[in-house]
DNA sequence: TATTGTTATACTCTATAACTATA
DNA sequence: TATAGTTATAGAGTATAACAATA
């Protein structure tokens, strides 16, 4: 994160802002709740992260006409643009740090990490 | 942090009640100064910390007499044991996750992590 | 009655400035 | 005046409960 932030800031990005931005790219439409579900988070905390980012322009946030309590959300073409960027500026800081590791310790690296984050949560209490 | 802290808690202490442990073990006797730089932390921000592990009996704050400003800190007999007993757990803890990777991997992962480590926070931003 | 999104509130963590007591 | 430790204050971040609109 100390890593990474001051790349989103560049972008105008948060951590949590950059999350959504990536989750809308991946499936374009969603509610709120089904977004906030699907990053991990309570569906009171995306909501100033969702303000932030509409008022900026990335997202738009229109009432369904099937059922007028939901909000459908969808990414603007300005949200893709600064998505993109900030998503490229990113992988280039990543490929500068694990440029310090030899390419066995690095492809390690990553192995381990992807088998650490699949652990669930309750395995990591004994 | 998800893994640890609650070890941690088994033996009554925080994240930063068991790195002053630590710091104080490697350094029997310092002042607040001293031990608040070589954990990089801010002078205000142990304080708390320390009445803490003080009042749980871990640590004495003696007055130094050659200068009464000064407050020369270090672990009690009940504070080594539980340096001990909580650091032989959270590294029963990290056994029992590494375990989870091969042994190659697990020696690239956490070289790995000490080369990240190394890094000098300037370096992190390009 | 249940659900979606919102607001309000409280609690923790942290950083900074202001203070005291010594030097 | 400078330093060691302390206190006070303000700002984030987060979790929970209460709420309005709609189903």
């Amino acid at each position: 994160m100390a890593a990474e932030l001051p790349v989103l800031q560049r972008h105008g990005l948060t951590m949590w802002g950059y999350v959504v931005l990536l989750a809308l790219n991946e499936d374009p439409v969603r509610t709120q709740a089904a977004l906030a579900e699907s990053i991990g988070a309570a569906k009171t905390r995306i909501i100033s992260v969702l303000d932030g980012i509409q008022q900026a322009g990335l997202i738009a946030r229109a009432p369904d006409p099937g059922d007028r309590r939901v909000h459908l959300l969808s990414l603007t073409a300005e949200g893709r643009r600064t998505r993109a960027a900030a998503q490229a500026d990113i992988q280039r800081q990543e490929e500068r740090l694990l440029a310090l590791l030899g390419p066995d310790d690095r492809r390690a690296f990553l192995r381990a990490l992807h088998r650490l984050s699949s652990i669930p949560p309750e395995d990591l209490i004994p």
